[in-house]
DNA sequence: CTTCTTGCAAATCATTTGCAGGGCG
DNA sequence: CGCCCTGCAAATGATTTGCAAGAAG
């Protein structure tokens, strides 16, 4: 089990019950991705109610302390525990399912473009949406 | 100038006023992204005084019909004419310019992980954030 | 005429913020 | 004990929706 009382100290952030709680959902399924309201009722499950305000700024926090990542998609957006090893994201616009991948190519494509305009990259994101292949069995 | 009373007609839709300077004013700069709001001050200087939510309605029918592609990114949303070549963007997180680019090497290789994965790519958001050439310039 | 559109205000959804009370260091 | 944190409710920003009045075909 990660420690996260450390993590949260040397991130200059006081050690606090919601604060472990919400770094132990996202750390549950390491590869999952929740939104603020799924950690919200997923605490409530546990017993512990702690406001959406204080989730949102736990994450938000988090997320400026390089402890949590944010995604952006359609719809409110869904956070994970940063693992150090970026990656970028697919959709199933059919049941929600997300999945990351990672590709070097395209990593360095986009590094090539920005290169050629003269842009200096400071984030990027990618979303591939469609139906996972799952939903794709189910629907023949 | 485009006719845009066809391309309406074509997709279902009535021709009024409001779709059509609706439509002109992303015609107007072909590569610009415009928010609703932009629309909407931009057609009070032509005295034309059409309420948001009607801009919405259009941009998101329009969207539906495929004449105008939704860009979605943090913050609100950024409609363009839809001009069937595909492209991703470049979004200048100092001063909000907003570049397209398109990659082959990258489309491919978006294809080729979703074959593998057995996903079917409906779509797909790509989004650059980074400092334009520009505002690297005025920062040195 | 009938149906699709617009306008406006109210509703909704995601997220943020102000402030008073509590808890960590 | 002082400052950081939480809770709750109210505020905000983006977008949508209900409904009555107006135009398009």
């Amino acid at each position: 089990m990660t420690d996260y009382s450390d993590k949260l100290k040397s991130a200059g952030l006081k050690v606090t019950l919601p604060r472990l709680r919400i770094l132990e959902i996202l750390g549950r399924h390491p590869n999952r991705h929740h939104t603020a309201e799924d950690i919200y009722r997923l605490l409530l499950q546990n017993g512990e109610d702690i406001g959406v305000a204080t989730i949102y700024r736990v994450l938000t926090q988090c997320e400026q302390a390089g402890l949590v990542a944010r995604l952006q998609t359609e719809g409110p957006a869904m956070f994970e525990l940063n693992r150090e090893n970026h990656h970028d994201h697919f959709v199933c616009t059919r049941c929600g399912l997300v999945e990351e991948f990672h590709d070097g190519i395209i990593e360095e494509r986009q590094r090539k473009i920005a290169a050629r305009a003269g842009y200096e990259i400071v984030d990027h994101s990618m979303v591939l949406y469609g139906i996972c292949a799952d939903c794709r069995r189910q629907l023949k």
